[in-house]
DNA sequence: AATTTATTTCGATATTTGTCGAAATATAGA
DNA sequence: TCTATATTTCGACAAATATCGAAATAAATT
């Protein structure tokens, strides 16, 4: 929980999310969207390996990155019951797909 | 959304959150919980505060505090969108009550 | 008016964090 | 094997952060 929070407390890493949803990209391909050195984009990686938002996997010379959103549910879970208690009733944005059923 | 993040990534400030969901408390009977200083209390209480997650008011010699959960539907939302181009989907944790109409 | 109580503001300090350039590691290609 | 490319690790440093005790502010009580 406290890795979650501290890797989503940074501009950069949840930029990085949002670039990793729409595909799979190694280091390089990450750290050319970002005006900052590649040691920090490694860093910034790993941080972001370590809450297990993102997965590597090495091919060949390259480290290709992936993002795991399943970690994110303990994050939801934890804002929802915050909520329950004080009367409001979190929206579900229009057009998302939240499973109801059992995981 | 960086407030937001930024007051979120602290062990104590969550847990004052999680107080307040049940009642409104006092400064001091927030810094009752902690084993911390009160006015290290009184900075994080600044910080929800620029965050919008707690609101005060003051009532005589005492300064209330309400947890304000609202300005967490922007994280939902964000977390949401994250989750949609990857194919996972969130599960709704049993027993809560998630508005799925308009607000 | 003086004192007590509640809270914040201030100034200082130790720790954590984001960043960098240089060096190290590892793979690919000539 | 030598060189180029991709990425990380290392060491350093500046900025941000959590914490504290002391002082300031404000309301309540005597």
């Amino acid at each position: 929980m406290n890795a979650l929070f501290k890797a989503l407390n940074d501009e950069v890493r949840r930029d990085i999310l949002t670039l990793l949803k729409s595909s799979d990209l190694s280091a390089g391909e990450i750290a050319d969207h970002f005006a900052i050195g590649r040691p920090t984009i490694s860093h910034h990686l790993d941080l972001l390996r370590q809450a297990e938002l993102v997965t590597s996997e090495k091919k060949g010379q390259y480290i290709y990155y992936s993002i795991n959103t399943s970690v994110l549910d303990e994050v939801l879970k934890w804002i929802y019951t915050l909520g329950e208690e004080k009367d409001h009733k979190y929206i579900r944005p229009k057009g998302l797909h939240i499973k109801t059923t059992k995981k």
